[in-house]
This record gives C-alpha cells, structure tokens and sequence, in this order.
DNA sequence: TTTAGGG
DNA sequence: CCCTAAA
C-alpha cells in the first residue's frame, strides 16, 4: 500500500514520523506567558499612575543568585545588584508595583505571594510617599511601612488590571512632578531617606487616578474626577464594628462612586461622615482603600448593570461577612477585572496607615482624610530593568548621568531623571569625568544612581545643560530642553487608551534611537524627553530587556517565498509531513535564519490554499503549478497519514 | 518551545 | 506575518 503511494505520488516516500504525535508532544511545556503579561501591565499602570508614568514590566524577579549570576551586567549595576543583596535584610523588599497593587486590589488570593514584579536585576529602591503628608508618613522610617507593604503583597493579588485614568493637577494640569520616586540601589545609603525626602515630596497630589481595567465592561466609565460634583464618601462610624455599617447600609452612596459599583460591603460601610473617616483611618486594622472623594466612576451603571457573580472580593487579613455578597475586609478591596478609578492619595494615606506609624495613622493621616483627601501611592521600591551601559571613563558624570537617565527613562516612561551616588554622596557636578569623582572599576560599588522625579524645581536635567559630553552630541539642541520638562503626560481624554500608546511609542524602536525621535517626536510629546538624551550620547544603553510591547510592534518585513525555497519546502513537507514544522525547518531551512518553522508552516498554509484557488486568483510571484500539484498531493497523504494511526506508519 | 489555527 | 492557545 505504501508502495503504491509511493509510485502514486511521484516521489521518494514519506518518512513516518518517529514517534506518535502524543508522544512528541510530552516535550512540550506549558506557557503562562499570557497571565504574567497581565500582571505587568498591572504593576506597569500602577506604577506609571503614580509616577506620571513609571513603566514597570517583567515578573519573577530572579533570585539572588540569578542576578549574580547575570551574564555580564555592567559592573556598576553588578554592584549595586550585589550590594543591594547584601543588604536586603536590612532593607525590606518591597515590590512596589505589588504593594500599590495589593492597596488597589487588595486581594489575598494564595498565590500572590509568590508573584513579584521584577524589573530586571537592576534593583532599585524606590519610594513613593504620600506627598502630601511628608511629616505624617516619615519615609525614612519605612520599617512598619515596608511591613506593611509586604503585608499587602501577600495578600494582594493579581485580579485586577489598572490603567491610569487620569492625573490630576500635578500632573497634567499644574504640570508639576508627579510621583516622587526616590530610587536607592545603593544600598549603603537607604535611598528613601535622601532622595526621597518626604519633604521634597510634591504636595499632595490628588486626583491620580488608578483604574482597575475592567475587561468585562467597556471603558468608557473613566471620567475626570473633577468632572462630577463630589461626594464625601463616609468612613463607617466604628471601625472596629464594621459590622454595624453593615447593618448600617450606607444611605448616601454616592452613585458616582465606586462604591456604587463595587457594593462591596464594605463601601457601604462608609456612609458616615466625613469626620468619622478620622476614625476610619485611624483605626490600624480597618483601611479601606478606596475612601476618596474622587472616584472617576461614573454612576451611569448601576449595580444591577454589575456582574455580581463575577465579583470576587478579597480581603486582607480579616474579613467581615457581606450581606450583599462581598466581603469588608481591613486591607484593599479590589475588584477583579473591574474597572474603577481611585486617586492615589487615598491609598497612600492608608498606606501610610497600615505602616504602623501611630502618629500618622491616628492624627495625621485623619486630618489628611477629612480633607480633600485623595489617595498617595506609596512604593517603597521597585527593580529597574536591567540596563547595560557602557561608558568611556573619560565621560562625564554628566554624561554617565544622562545616560542612565536616558535607559532608565526610556523604561519608566520619563518623567524621572537620575541621580549619581558615590560613596555615599550625591554627585552634582555633572562636569566632573568619572575619573575625577573617583568612580572607577574597582569602585562600583559605591556607585548608585537614584530615581528622582524631576520636579519643577529641580534642575533642568543634565540633558538639558551639558556642554561636556565628549561625543558628539545632537541634542544640545535647544529645542528638545524646553520641552523636556517633564511632563508626565500630556494625559488624554482616554487615560486607558493613551496610556497604552504611550508606553508603545516610547519604548519601541529601541533598536534606532535616532529613527525613532522622527516619527515619535510629531505625535508624541513624550517622545522628545527620551529622544533629546538620547541623541546626546553615542553611549550603548540597551535595556537588557526591551519592554516586549515596544518590540512586538516590530513586525518583521515580508519576505516572499521563492520558488526554490517552495519547492525545498514541499519537498521537506513530501519527506517529513505536515506537523513537523521544526524539523522541516531544520531540513530544509536550517540556514535561513528569517525564516521560522512557524513561517514555514504558515507558508505550507498559504501554499495549500494556493494550489486550490484557480490560477487568476494567485498573486505575487506564480509558483510552478507543478510544485502546486505536489503540495496538495503531500497534503493530501499526510492528511490521511494523520487520520490513519500506527498500523500504516509501522510498515 | 512547538504546533495548530485564526486573524 | 502576527498572535496565541495548547500541548
């Protein structure tokens, strides 16, 4: 019978397949590629809301060992990395992404635990306080704080997606800073404490808004917050008895709320007065996140309109039995996969809370919550991508400085510039060679740069002024300065949408700096923070790792089959059979770099198709009707090869 | 990582 | 070619 095929089909056989399909399959493994990008856009939105636009990706930090192990990391972050690891008992690692996450959603699903937002090996401590109660939430004294956070990160989980909705004044209208980053890799000096001075903090900076994507719904709920009248959302009148607001279903909702959204219990535990919240935050144990005046909500859906089923509430540590369905809890309460916005500083106070600080927690923090109290997102630290630079030692710390900036830029997003530490001091001078200031290969380890946000006040970024780069430089350009004040971003109407775009357009073509500063400079302001930088310098900067949505865009250029590469694919395909695309890649392909069994398979696809559509129908270059004829005869038999099990494939 | 398919 | 679910 096979015999016959043979002569039948004109060509030398067909090779069985070595093994069953199932069992070829037994290598394969599984991918959850898909949930962890979910994550990172979580991390990443969060952060860049907090921030004005901190770009987090990757998860599954390494382990320690990972990241001395890292191949060649530039030895100044190798040292950093290192110095950090030694230090990390001391210093509570606080994956920021996941606290501010877990404030958001306030989850406590099990495996949350395990999940970390790893920016890459390049760790950085970073801080985000509450900018507006400096004094109320001493970052410095992050002890209770970072607990806390860890507290959070266990019980967070990864549910919700969140999107910047809006930002507010500071960063958008006002134009000031956004989020205060303090970012410390230099373990030695605990950076919160000298960048991140609280009372450098910008004041209090309302109206973040942070929104929880809600797949299952359309976006379009996310409004201005300042756009709706606003309506004191009430604390429960005891905090130690949530129970009794349950009782006590809050009256005065407001509809606009997310409260209205999410009736959760635990909103409805809030219909007090705005007094009350005093005690509300006060209380240690009971913080709920979203007590903000300001929610984007819009109140158009009602709760109805609501999947409730599709609900989950999570809590942390404790929990009170919701009537309604939900669940109070003492921690976040988040809502997966539902959209809803919140302004950072009411979290950060709860944050600041749940730090432990009692001072904060009972007086400040409530004067803070009767207030127009918005949310503060407080990170204690996040990792920067793994960045490589490469930098003549003849270059200035300027110059060192911008270019760290530029990488670190290009991954947050902007809105950052870098700071230099050395040996425990900041260097200033950005006029001073490396050689000058000492830095040397022999003492990285006293190098760490800092994360700063690069507020109104501060200096223009080196970028801006340098006059010493010694290579060539294209961005002494005046034009780029101005525009480099930070911006965070000129937000959109649609946070949800220009986020995304953002994030695109400013990470992609990393590969062609100078390429990209064209086509991104005329539709994206941002652009042109990156961009002036990084012309400045002929430095390598290459982020170990490319924000995967910048490269995805990339798609790669057609490249026509040939008709000799059709017929070494068919003839591969003859031999090997459809199914076996990796094989028949190495068979016939192997040299062809741009060409992946996954190209190969496709162009078996088209082929295939081709053969069957009629001869006008065909476009681009006419492939032999011959080799056409062999294609649907090979697909023919190994179509029924795979339909027909063992008994033929052992002959 | 590969396969298999839809887009 | 891309994107992804599955394996």
């Amino acid at each position: 019978m096979v015999l016959q095929k043979r002569l039948y089909y004109g060509f030398d056989g067909y090779q069985v397949p070595p093994m069953p399909r199932a069992t070829r399959s037994a290598r394969r493994r599984c991918s959850f590629s898909k949930k962890v990008d979910n994550n990172q856009m979580c991390a990443f939105d969060l952060l860049a809301t907090v921030a004005g636009k901190l770009l987090l990706e990757e998860e599954s930090p390494p382990t320690s060992s990972d990241r001395v192990n890292e191949k060649e990391p530039s030895p100044i972050l190798e040292d950093a990395i290192k110095k950090e690891q030694q230090d990390e008992d001391k210093i509570s690692k606080v994956e920021p992404c996941w606290g501010l996450e877990s404030m958001i959603t306030s989850n406590c699903s099990e495996n949350v635990a395990k999940r970390k937002i790893q920016v890459g090996s390049f760790a950085s401590k970073v801080e985000l306080a509450s900018s507006g109660y400096p004094e109320s939430c001493d970052c410095t004294d992050g002890d209770k704080y970072k607990k806390q956070l860890i507290e959070l990160q266990k019980n967070a989980s990864n549910i919700a997606k969140a999107d910047i909705c809006s930002f507010d004044d500071i960063t958008v209208r006002d134009r000031k800073h956004p989020a205060l980053v303090s970012v410390d890799n230099c373990v030695t000096l605990p950076l919160c404490t000298d960048h991140f001075s609280c009372g450098s903090f910008p004041a209090i900076r309302e109206d973040v808004k942070l929104v929880i994507r809600d797949d299952d719904e359309n976006s379009s709920g996310c409004t201005h917050p300042r756009s709706t009248p606003e309506k004191p959302f009430r604390p429960p009148s005891s905090v130690d008895n949530p129970q009794s607001s349950v009782d006590n279903p809050p009256s005065c909702v407001d509809n606009r709320r997310i409260g209205n959204r999410f009736a959760s219990k635990y909103w409805k535990v809030n219909p007090k007065l705005k007094r009350e919240e005093e005690h509300f935050n006060a209380d240690s144990e009971v913080k709920p996140v979203y007590h903000h005046r300001k929610f984007c909500y819009e109140h158009h859906r009602s709760q109805r309109d609501y999947p409730i089923k599709k609900r989950k509430f999570y809590y942390d540590r404790s929990s009170v039995p919701n009537p309604d369905r939900g669940m109070s809890c003492k921690g976040i309460t988040s809502f997966p996969r539902k959209k809803f916005t919140c302004d950072t500083s009411g979290s950060s106070a709860t944050m600041c809370g749940a730090s432990g600080k009692p001072a904060c927690a009972a007086g400040q923090c409530a004067a803070f919550q009767s207030g127009d109290s918005h949310v503060k997102l407080s990170i204690k630290s996040f990792n920067v991508p793994e960045l490589l630079i490469e930098i003549p030692e003849s270059a200035t710390v300027g110059s060192l400085k911008r270019t760290v900036t530029e990488a670190v830029t290009r991954i947050l997003g902007g809105g950052l510039h870098v700071g230099l530490l050395f040996q425990g001091k900041k260097i200033r001078d950005d006029n001073k060679t490396l050689l000058q200031t000492g830095i040397s290969d022999n003492k990285l380890d006293a190098v760490g740069f800092s994360l700063e946000p690069s507020s109104s006040g501060s200096p223009a970024p080196a970028c801006m002024r340098h006059k010493d780069s010694p290579l060539p430089l294209t961005c002494e350009s005046p034009q780029p300065l101005k525009r480099y004040r930070p911006t965070p971003i000129a937000v959109p109407d649609h946070p949800l949408l220009n986020l995304g775009s953002f994030v695109e357009s400013d990470h992609d073509s990393a590969p062609s700096p100078p390429n990209m500063s064209i086509d991104k400079n005329l539709t994206d302001s941002r652009a042109l923070v990156a961009v002036p930088s990084m012309n400045v310098e002929a430095l390598a900067v290459v982020p170990a790792r490319k924000s995967k949505r910048s490269e995805a865009v990339q798609r790669r250029i057609r490249r026509p089959f040939s008709v000799s590469e059709v017929e070494a694919l068919v003839q591969a395909v003859e031999k090997l059979g459809t199914g076996r695309w990796r094989d028949v890649k190495l068979r016939a392909f192997d040299n062809a770099k741009h060409r992946t069994y996954v190209d190969l398979k496709d162009k078996w696809k088209t082929l295939v198709h081709t053969a069957r559509i009629s001869p006008q129908q065909r476009r681009g270059e006419p492939v032999p009707q011959e080799l056409l004829d062999r294609v649907l005869n090979a697909h023919a038999y190994w179509a029924k090869q795979q339909a027909k099990p063992e008994t033929l494939r052992l002959l």
